[in-house]
DNA sequence: CGTGAACTTGATGTAGATCAAACCCCGTGG
DNA sequence: CCACGGGGTTTGATCTACATCAAGTTCACG
């Protein structure tokens, strides 16, 4: 099923991809933390890849009780915007994202996607405030997390501190590569690397590494990798009459992963 | 004395640059904390801008305890390599860095420069492993800041906490930003851009915005900008030509910031 | 089933890479 | 003290990967 283009509805769908176990349940920012019972790290798919990861489940609950919810956003929504003060950080807990920054210029580029387990809103820490926009890809939840009570909680719980770190630093470190791209390499292995990189994403996540569908439009692909939709494009074509992969239009298939790394 | 080229001796070009209290004090690893009485925050001129930023004088003497001592680096000699074990985050004390990304295929991209009062490392905390190679642009001093002690101590003090975070996130932005010039921008865009970045740096740590010496050759900021070191140079000329800025090998003077800002 | 957005493909233009040569320091050793 | 050598830098000539412009096609959604 998942690779298939052409659902109906968005919705629906990013419910059988990431198979939340409990419906959406967004939740009023002033509702108390304790009344929070729905959102349950324990039951998510994501817990392993995500803030709770190598947490005992004791502090597992320890974080669902600082969770202070879940956040329902449409496709084409923004979780945040540029500017907005930082309160909380955000784990994709069904569908995707994107993150855009925009010059003063009034230029755009797309700094990263986000997937199911993925971290978001940490460039706010520092200013206090979002740097970038958080632009949902499909409808999609997120877990929220007030920031001031994940402090107060890595303070007590070492694991968490250490897991939090972590996710800090390994944002750092795609950035970093990211930068390498972005210098060095041709179009085509930059699409070829953002292919690869998607699949290993899904891997990771338990879906198939060969066979899925992009969430995002050529040109969000284009801003990504710093290069033109029609560069984008193109060289998927490309790869395609080499035997490499089979498009069509967002599904794709990758035929030969060695291939592509060869690039 | 800041900006003028041509000292014979880096080591001492460093020490009056930065204008260290006192003279760098190497510790062998092993050294327990305790004897570690020379180097403190309280008396290090970039403690407002570094780890120690917006710590009580009692915190900040408790961040002394977990600091292991300095380092010295040589020019061109390596803090640390990827691949290497991480251990500990390091602050700048005198001196300059730059990082270093180098792709599976042997591409090398350089991911950044550093300065006094900048913290280098924190790419190593998500795999326990360094993943860039950072090498010293001139003899320098670093404070040793084993991680794990760090850690404890953010548990126990929460503007030290904060501070951490914000330096993490910050440098999360950085390269956002630094995404989106390689994505977007022109050379003379670039290069405008770093020059202004520098320039800022400089205000910040109370040297001179506007005359400085660039401690990286044209092929290290070719590479951190994405362009080759040719274009740099002809770019540099350029805004020489344009009254934008006097050149003379590595020493600098902006005589238009706005001009160059609206690059 | 109609319509606009997203995508593909082709033709042409250009910013910056690459190749090449000379120059300028700056440290080294005679 | 000066000649020497080598890395760093400048500048010029040429080339090319990709951007830009343009037109048509397909697709998804209302």
């Amino acid at each position: 099923m998942y690779g298939m283009p052409g659902k109906a509805n968005p919705a629906s769908d990013a419910a059988d991809t990431f198979a939340s176990p409990e419906p959406p349940r967004p939740v009023a920012a002033s509702r108390p933390a304790a009344a929070n019972a729905g959102a349950r790290c324990a039951n998510c798919m994501m817990r392993h890849i995500c803030m709770a990861a190598s947490l005992e489940a004791d502090d597992v609950e320890q974080l669902d009780r600082v969770m202070q919810g879940w956040r329902t956003v449409r496709q084409g929504e923004k979780l945040f915007r540029a500017g907005d003060p930082f309160r909380s950080l955000y784990a994709v807990r069904a569908g995707s994202f994107k993150t855009v920054v925009t010059s003063e210029r009034g230029k755009e580029h797309i700094s990263g996607f986000y997937m199911a387990g993925d971290a978001i809103g940490m460039d706010g820490i520092c200013e206090e405030t979002h740097t970038s926009d958080a632009i949902a890809l499909e409808d999609s939840v997120v877990c929220v997390i007030p920031y001031h009570l994940l402090e107060a909680l890595c303070r007590e719980l070492k694991p968490l501190q250490r897991q939090f770190h972590k996710m800090l630093s390994a944002e750092i470190v795609r950035e970093a590569n990211q930068m390498m791209l972005l210098g060095n390499m041709s179009a085509e292995q930059r699409v070829a690397t953002f292919l690869l990189s998607i699949s290993a994403r899904h891997r990771e996540r338990g879906y198939s590494a060969t066979s899925f569908v992009l969430r995002m439009t050529r040109e969000d692909i284009g801003s990504y990798l710093g290069v033109t939709l029609e560069t984008v494009s193109r060289t998927l074509s490309k790869f395609q009459q080499e035997g490499l992969l089979a498009v069509q239009g967002k599904s794709l298939d990758l035929l030969n992963l060695d291939a592509l790394d060869a690039r």
